[in-house]
DNA sequence: AGAAGCTACTTGAGACCTCAACCATATTGG
DNA sequence: CCAATATGGTTGAGGTCTCAAGTAGCTTCT
């Protein structure tokens, strides 16, 4: 619809731009998702919880820590979690310390799963983003990104 | 395009690229879906549908056409159709030159749907996105997306 | 013309996610 | 100490997307 006044439309370059973001990270986006999901039978979310839990100390995490550092809701990871038990790549146990608490552990099956994962992963990665942009290109995304998510943090966090 | 050791893994500064761009992109999503949710009861899809409509000559377009141009699985845009025509939205009708294909119409309800979601959506991508960045920023992200969105085309399409 | 194969679209099942509502436990403030 | 409120987590319904399979019509090649 071709009413843009200042302010209310975006510019000529910001157009431009916004449609190659859109379309780029739908790009990536879906890529990853195929390929984690082909060749480990896992989407991109539960690859992510399990490199969370893996990271972390005694490869356990409280339900409410790895949502926030994920940005996933609660709810989300729930389900996410309940799925991911069943198929034996984590435990869930009750919270000592706080009876509303609950702590996610690794198994070593999710483990296994997720060294199975990983190379074809991080080749996907490599190949859709990192081996076509140059260093200073990697430098300003980094740079954009951080950014955004700043601006996000001011808000509402 | 530097070639890069044969790591299984990325650079230091790769990896914090990655992350605040995984981070930053699920955010602006995110939360773009939720203000289109949430103000005009459709997701982005539904409006970068309407949006590639509207654009059309005779707000028209065949099914596979609007997939293509959108990225779309034929799949996803039949379910998405189906459901917007519930809403009244769209029609379809049969294609003249080609009894396989299918013509698709945003209605008068659907531009007007369109018109009332725009400037909420535009105002929430600028609050998410060009407000924070500098007009050199928005073309290194010009660029780069471009980089991303070639290396893809070259492959697959 | 007819078979083989491509293109256009639909269908249904299943997976994941969101949202709103809910229960249980912690924490805070009279 | 009790009420009010905030936090941690789960649940179920509903919606969108993917994947695989299916139908139908075009195209090509002999």
């Amino acid at each position: 619809m071709a009413v843009r006044r200042k302010g209310t439309w975006l510019t000529g370059s910001e157009q431009r731009a916004w449609r190659a973001y859109m379309l780029s990270t739908q790009l990536v986006d879906e890529r990853l998702d195929r390929q984690l999901q082909r060749d480990s039978q896992m989407p991109h979310a539960y690859y992510e919880i399990l490199v969370g839990l893996s990271d972390a100390r005694e490869q356990t995490r409280r339900m409410s820590d790895l949502a926030r550092t994920l940005r996933y809701s609660q709810s989300r990871l729930t389900h996410a979690i309940i799925s991911m038990e069943r198929n034996g790549w984590v435990e869930r146990r009750d919270c000592p310390t706080d009876r509303r608490g609950q702590l996610v552990t690794i198994t070593t099956g999710g483990t296994a799963a997720l060294a199975n994962a990983a190379p074809g992963h991080v080749a996907a990665v490599r190949a859709a983003v990192f081996d076509l942009l140059s260093a200073e290109q990697v430098d300003q995304l980094h740079s954009i990104c951080t950014t955004i998510l700043d601006g996000f943090d001011g808000r509402d966090g």
